[in-house]
RNA sequence: GCGACUGUAGCUCAGUGGUAGAGCAUCGGGUUGUGGUUCCGUGUGUCGGGGGUUCAAUUCCCCUCAGUCGCCCCA
């Protein structure tokens, strides 16, 4: 195949039935998300720079190396989206939404864009569904986030999940835990691997979920965030917590989990299926109190969580087919215009009808029928056209009926 | 960005230094108006792409593209 015949690198063409599989995720989103009165928000799919720059963190890999950065024909600097959150902030000042908070927003089927080495779960274009709940710094907001996320995965029938959760504290804990654990690392920074020592740079809080062998001696003895933490921050931690038990949703504390994204404060959690290899995360968000005020300066707090459609997409179940569709077998060309007249009419009634377009044996065409799983099939042929009616035949029993033609649709009724 | 594996028909795969096969699928037919079972027939592939070695490469070597696994990161 020649390289313009394949679609880019990390891309991919959702046939039909994916495309389905797809459909009913987002569709599910929209529903359960509703339920919590979340409404749903269409950002644009590109943005200034800065939007993500400046939000998600200079410093991430998702800025750094990861964004589809461009220069549109004006010079300005736009950016495909690599995250749904900072997008949905943006439009929360650009629609001045202040006056309707506390606010709900939902987004579902979004295109998100990631310039990252592609693997399966993994793409460069990927889509997800996610919300965002702006204005309640209380943590019944990320009991209730984490349980609306809980309840979309429980309505797509997934099992197998894990939540993981875990406290980053405030802005001023987060620093301050920072500073413990580069004092910590300091001195025997060059014993370890070389991934934690650039981690030590960037994200010193990487460090602890290291994989790497070199490390793992170093790692039980580090400071804990709950050493550097204020009273409030770990009252608000076990709030959340005990809102987990209170809802019956079991979570397992991960103090090393630390989320790539600037941006978050206090409570993060990540969902994670055991039945994926190693993108096995399956939604995941948290707190971001400070962003929004970081963007505009209105200090309002926001917790949310954004889930990846291609990994849910490998997860569901087969679904139900759909209903079977009526098809025709018609004979000469006066018949197929007159089974073509009654499709219209059978569709106008909710039917999925099929009418031979090509010039085919009434054999193969009774093959088609029943590749496309039809149930009924209507057939006219020259007596039939003769005397206005149809035979209509059930492609089970085998059983079939003349109707008049007239009569056809109220026979068949919503099919 | 790093390491490894893979790439032959629509799909799942076999195969050979002398330009290639199976099963399934597809399409057609089994006397002209009846399917799903069965029977018969049917290959439609630049053997991912480019270059090299060779009398000759799908097969060996190099590069490249893509996918997969792990790392990194993340949904």
């Amino acid at each position: 195949m020649s390289q313009m015949m394949q679609p880019p690198r990390g891309t991919y063409d959702a046939l039909p039935e994916q495309s389905r599989r797809l459909h009913h995720i987002e569709e599910t989103a929209r529903r359960v998300f509703g339920r919590y009165g979340y409404g749903e928000i269409r950002t644009p799919i590109f943005e200034f720079t800065d939007v993500f720059a400046r939000n998600v963190g200079e410093a991430t890999d998702i800025v750094s190396k990861e964004m589809y950065v461009f220069e549109d024909r004006g010079g300005e600097s736009l950016s495909l989206r690599p995250e749904g959150t900072a997008g949905v902030v943006r439009a929360y000042y650009s629609n001045k939404m202040k006056h309707q908070l506390p606010l709900k927003l939902m987004y579902a089927g979004i295109p998100v864009f990631r310039y990252e080495r592609p693997q399966k779960g993994r793409y460069r274009q990927h889509h997800q569904v996610g919300i965002e709940l702006f204005g309640i710094s209380e943590p019944w907001a990320d009991v209730e986030v984490i349980a609306a996320g809980m309840a979309f995965l429980k309505e797509l029938g997934l099992t197998g999940l894990r939540v993981n959760i875990n406290t980053l504290g405030s802005p001023a804990d987060r620093a301050a835990y920072r500073e413990k654990l580069l004092a910590y690392f300091e001195p025997v920074k060059g014993k370890l691997s070389e991934e934690s020592q650039a981690r030590l740079q960037k994200n010193p809080l990487r460090v602890l979920d290291s994989k790497q062998a070199e490390d793992q001696s170093f790692i039980p003895d580090a400071p804990k965030p709950i050493d550097v933490m204020s009273e409030e921050s770990q009252a608000f931690y076990r709030k959340v917590k005990e809102g987990l038990e209170v809802l019956g949703i079991p979570y397992d504390e991960v103090p090393t989990l630390v989320r790539g994204l600037d941006y978050y404060t206090h409570t993060v959690f990540e969902i994670h299926s055991t039945d994926l290899g190693a993108q096995s995360q399956v939604l995941s968000g948290g707190r971001y109190d400070g962003l929004v005020a970081q963007m505009g300066n209105e200090d309002v707090a926001g917790v949310g969580f954004g889930s990846g459609m291609e990994r849910l997409e490998m997860l569901i179940a087969e679904l139900s087919a759909p209903k079977p569709p009526v098809s025709f077998v018609v004979q000469g060309d006066d018949a197929r215009f007159q089974a073509m007249k009654l499709a219209e009419q059978l569709r106008e009634s909710g039917c999925e009808v099929a009418v031979p377009l090509g010039e085919q044996s009434m054999k193969a065409q009774f093959k088609r029928a029943d590749k496309l799983r039809a149930q009924t099939v209507i057939i006219i042929g020259e007596t039939e056209l003769a005397e206005g009616t149809v035979t209509v035949k059930d492609m089970e029993s085998g059983e079939q009926k003349a109707c008049k033609m007239e009569e056809l649709v109220s026979l068949l009724g919503a099919c």
